[in-house]
DNA sequence: TTGAAAGCGCTAACAC
DNA sequence: GTGTTAGCGCTTTCAA
């Protein structure tokens, strides 16, 4: 029997009461006489009422809701920053809107649009491209708090956005630096888009080279995280006229790539090649040999983000208008990064 | 500045028309004049008017999302799911509302409860059980679409959902097949919660073994789909008086922890010990030795799982109260699995 | 403490 | 082809 839904109208009248009344009493009002609560619950009970949102969102003016827009939830990273997030929101009864933007930059600004439309309390970000204009002006006009995942913007939309971000930096000096110390001189780095991680990790092997005041024999091949490069970046590498003695991949869509090509060269990892990556699997600590990785709490990531989220919107006050309205300034999260030295970085092989 | 929102009602004031005939031309009405559609066009562009699915959605009787009910959106084979899924009903304009139960049945119905008062048009669940009375009574009256993701429920429940479901019993009888013609005699099989695919693949090895007509050698140890339970087995079985020698887990969380006690056991894959694995992730395939594995795809999984749902929204009718009323009897779709051979199996270490 | 009434932003009869 | 009107189901003044 598809029950046909109760509405406050019904459960008032079996109630013998006003709508305001069983209003009240299902959103806890203090001034409601125990006689009131339950004559309303007996009511609600026996109906099985259930309110509805949809209704109560359109006039209290807030969806309880948030929109999450991943390029890619398959994405182990982005999947455990999610599970993070959601995890978060729902302690604090708010649910997830969650959309792919299939790393397309104009995707991304489709959703937000659509999830503004959604009259969604908040934004959580993780974009596709750090300078699309679409994007930019979406978010430099918006009317909800935004927090970013992972990424910077510039301008008014960087202005106007909070965001959590990895200290990605600090991580890949120490990895470099590791690989330096082992003896290890040309460093590949296969990096994604241009975007804050990217550029993040080449300041932080830069700053490892530096530390040490080595050359900078170090080659960097930008492109997608995406296997494709990974495979593609390491054939580069290994092919050049010195070839890289250490490859540290900076993702774990481009540690497969680049593994698949080490395999198929019949390298061994940790003995003809040194590896590192950034973000733990299960494929890095299973793998025989272990491999070193740049680790990240990225639940962690998830919930840091759906928290400062949550505090922005906890900070909204109404206007006269009963419009939400920000009081709190954009703030900036910096969570660590740490290296993790294994078996899959070993010295340089023609280290005599 | 974050702009006021502006509402239909200002739209048509600047525009110099009704109401009605904004919201003609922006639901694409056939009844509007190339005039009057310019006119309300110019106001909406001017005002960068943006309708409020909120109040569309209350007036329609429709919110064009879906809700997903999830364990653990950071399981790849969930993920992957969810990715399907989502990018299937993105493209029929619906979006999706994601939460984890944590494997928790309790979560299952109140998230499907909470779902039902966002007013989702249809809901897309891996329950955490197949068993739960909330669950089940919830199910048995849901006033909406349901489509369950590799489970099969008993009762009214059963009967109102339809529901995608994979093929393990042929896969895994595949696998077990090429254990056995390997020579293999006292096979392991790791399974998770006693849902339908923990059944179908234990029917699926009984098939394999009968129809060699060999004794029933092998050892089934139940438990839950995490590591723990994975390392746990595999000692079981490895410590057995007489041991397995080959090992099939029943998902990727069981591979992890089974894969960490032969390591730590020193154990050779492929060699002292025979592995197989269900569901494809980076590890199987990257494994040295590659891990053979019950392949699906889990992406199609999702995919098939929300086109089945648009199906039966699609074919909703309104009754004369206005209500939606499915008319298309539940459905049920069977995908395949596949076995893929790898030298993770070989013939039994005692072979002489 | 409770009830009556207005209205959130939109759509869909219905009338012209 | 366009405007007027009556709500969708709820919350919230405002009076009593």
């Amino acid at each position: 029997m598809a029950p046909q839904r109760t509405n406050m109208r019904e459960v008032a009248d079996l109630a013998g009461v006003a709508m305001s009344s069983v209003s009240r009493v299902l959103s806890g009002h203090p001034d409601v006489s125990p006689a009131m609560r339950q004559r309303v619950m007996a009511a609600v009970e026996s109906l099985g009422y259930q309110p509805d949102m949809l209704a109560q969102s359109l006039r209290r003016k807030e969806t309880r809701s948030v929109g999450f827009v991943v390029s890619d939830i398959s994405n182990p990273l982005q999947s455990q920053i999610a599970l993070g997030a959601e995890t978060a929101l729902r302690a604090k009864g708010y649910s997830m809107l969650l959309t792919n933007s299939e790393n397309d930059p104009a995707l991304d600004s489709a959703h937000i649009r659509l999830f503004q439309q959604r009259r969604v309390d908040g934004l959580l970000l993780s974009l596709a491209a750090e300078d699309d204009p679409q994007t930019f002006s979406l978010l430099s006009s918006a009317a909800t708090p935004i927090v970013l995942i992972d990424r910077e913007l510039r301008g008014e939309a960087g202005r106007r956005a909070s965001s959590v971000l990895s200290d990605h930096r600090t991580g890949m000096r120490d990895a470099v630096g590791h690989l330096l110390d082992l003896g290890h001189r040309r460093v590949g780095l296969i990096l994604g888009q241009p975007m804050r991680f990217s550029r993040e990790r080449l300041e932080g092997l830069k700053d490892a080279y530096a530390a040490r005041g080595l050359q900078p024999l170090y080659t960097v091949v930008e492109g997608q995280l995406e296997p494709r490069h990974g495979r593609a970046a390491t054939q580069a590498l290994l092919d050049a006229a010195e070839p890289a003695t250490a490859i540290v991949a900076g993702g774990n869509q481009l540690l497969n790539g680049a593994l698949a090509e080490i395999q198929q060269r019949g390298l061994r990892v940790g003995a003809d090649l040194s590896l590192v990556s950034c973000d733990e699997i299960s494929l890095t600590q299973l793998y025989q040999p272990p491999i070193a990785v740049v680790r990240r709490d990225t639940r962690a990531l998830g919930r840091h983000a759906a928290e400062l989220l949550l505090s922005q919107l906890e900070a909204q006050e109404e206007d006269d208008q009963g419009r939400k309205r920000t009081t709190r300034e954009p703030e900036v999260v910096l969570l660590p990064t740490e290296f993790v030295a294994r078996p899959s970085c070993a010295p340089p092989a023609d280290a005599a």
